[in-house]
Parts: structure tokens; C-alpha cells; sequence
DNA sequence: TAATTATTGACAGCATACGGTCTGTCCGTA
DNA sequence: TACGGACAGACCGTATGCTGTCAATAATTA
């Protein structure tokens, strides 16, 4: 079991864990998942994306990206509306309560992140960041999204 | 959106998504997910847990491990017996062929912490263990499972 | 001992997460 | 312009991950 304890596999688990519970404790009153946020953020960011390009710049599954789509137009935070150029693809962009529940969550969102590193000195959290945006860069090359989309 | 990417929660995220996709590649031969070999592994070392204590051992969720249980048993690696002891509980111990099972994947299990963290130098190697390893922990204090066994 | 409380596993329900497939649509090319 | 391949979104199926609830049973206490 140390062997269990001590593989990095099991560990990063455990902080996601972390991570998740820490969202949803502070973003409660919100409604809001923190996929769905990742979600709102880049359509904000992004507005007239399609689901395929959303997904690569989330790293979400185009299958899972569907359901959040379809709750996050169920809540009323998104419009998704056909393109007149392409009739395969659904143009998405936030509404204006997408837009205020985006500003009102950020204080707790930015709590979230401060909490999770908050266990650590100043000097490792910098390390730990410089080394999870190491990690994921190189996983972004080998797999930019979930299979279905590398080519 | 730099401010998403810059996100330890999002950063988390990425990396453990590559973490299970590392494991399903390397164990794409056995039928076992990451979750599923924790749970064989804990087994193992703890023959005769009943479901509640395992689920603090690895940090699952119990109705989660509920299922997990389920397909341990249906791919028939692992027994659930009823305890003469106490009649509400279901005791858990591997077959022999899910130690031999767990024999067979160990190695592939070993590569995927490997490649994992191959990105990093050594010496970033051993600090990013030291830090998920700290986070774990702490996050480990305040809420040893998802909340419904704190107490 | 009887009533209360706690615990265990099962189940229902929602939200990711991923792979596979299908239909409709676009686009390059013959 | 017809056709084949690429692509977008919709679905389906399976596996986590978590909350809440329930019945059975155990432990505690009045």
C-alpha cells in the first residue's frame, strides 16, 4: 500500500479531489461546476466558438462538452445559435446573465485557487505550478484533447 | 483565458487527465482502469475490509466503490462474503485470479508513474512528489473521503 | 430492556469523462 | 458536377464521482 500512497497517479488524484470539493464548497450559491465554469470563461474569451474548438481549448471530450453545452443553455448562461456559413456548426456565446454570473463567481473562483496551493510555502507553490504547466504542455502536445481530435 | 491556464485547479485537471490516459494505454490489454487497480491493490493488502473502511483506504466515494466492487466481482477477481460478525457488512478479498491479474499489471502500472512524470528532471521529479505528496495530505486532514464518512 | 442513534450496503439521480457510431454537411478533386 | 473523404454535432454505452435516501442491522443509551 506505501507503493499506492506514493505513485504519482494516485496523488494527483487526491489533489483533484481537493480541487473539486474546494469549488463546489465555495461556488455553492452559484450552481456551477468547475468544468461548467472552465466552459463559461471561453466562450467569454471566445465568443462565437463552436463546440469542436471549445473543446480543444479545454481539453474537454466533444461528448462530454455536450451535456455541459446543453446545461449551461438550460441555466440560460448560453446561447447557441446555427452559423449561416456552415450548417454543421452551432456558434455559442454568452447571455448577459452568462456574463454577470461569470463576474459574481470570480471572487470564489480566485478563492479556490488560493486555497488548493495554500498548504504550500510561497516558493513551492511557484514550483508547483511551473511544474504542473510543465506537465500539462507536454501532454497538450502528445494529446491535445481526449483521442478523437488529434488528427 | 491566460488567467484559465494559469489555473492550478485547471492545470490539476490536465494532468491527471493524461495520468488515466497514460494508464489506458499501458493497460489497455488488461481490462482494468486506474480506480479499478487501486481498489485490487487495497484488497490485497488489507484481505477481509468491508466496503465503508475500504473506500477510506483509497479515498473513493462508497457508492462509487459500490460499482467498482461490482465489476471487480463480475470480472471475478474479487469475492464479496458476507460477514458472520456483522451481518450488514460484506467482507472483500481477491480470487486468484485477480492476484494474478494484479501480478500481470504491475509492470505496465510502474511505466505509467514513469512516463508521467518523465517530462521533469529528477530533481523536479522528487519535488513534484514532495508537493501532490503534502496537498494530499493536508487535503487528507479536512476531508478524509468526500464527505460522507468525515465522521 | 426498550427506544434512540449510528452504520452498512444498496439504490436513485445528476455531472463529468471517454470511446464509438451515425447523420448531415462541407470541401477538394476527378 | 458527382464523389470520396473530412468534419460538426447528436447519441449511445460504460465508468467514475458525488449527494441523498432507505432498509436492515448494530451499538448506545435512557
Amino acid at each position: 500500500m506505501d507503493a499506492l500512497y506514493a505513485m504519482p497517479g494516485h496523488l494527483i488524484r487526491r489533489v483533484q479531489q481537493a480541487s473539486t470539493a474546494l469549488f463546489a464548497e465555495e461556488c455553492a450559491g452559484f450552481d456551477l461546476t468547475s468544468v461548467q465554469y472552465a466552459a463559461l470563461v471561453a466562450i467569454r474569451e471566445n465568443p462565437g466558438v463552436d463546440a469542436t474548438r471549445l473543446s480543444h481549448l479545454i481539453a474537454f471530450d466533444r461528448s462530454t462538452l455536450g451535456g455541459v453545452l446543453e446545461r449551461l443553455e438550460g441555466k440560460g448562461w448560453v446561447l447557441r445559435s446555427s452559423s449561416p456559413a456552415d450548417r454543421r456548426v452551432k456558434l455559442l456565446r454568452l447571455t448577459l446573465e452568462g456574463e454577470r454570473l461569470l463576474r459574481q463567481a470570480e471572487p470564489a473562483v480566485r478563492r479556490v485557487q488560493q486555497r488548493l496551493l495554500e498548504p504550500l510555502t510561497p516558493a513551492d507553490r511557484a514550483a508547483m505550478l511551473r511544474l504542473l504547466a510543465r506537465l500539462a504542455a507536454v501532454h497538450n502536445d502528445i494529446t491535445p484533447v481526449p483521442m478523437r481530435a488529434a488528427g
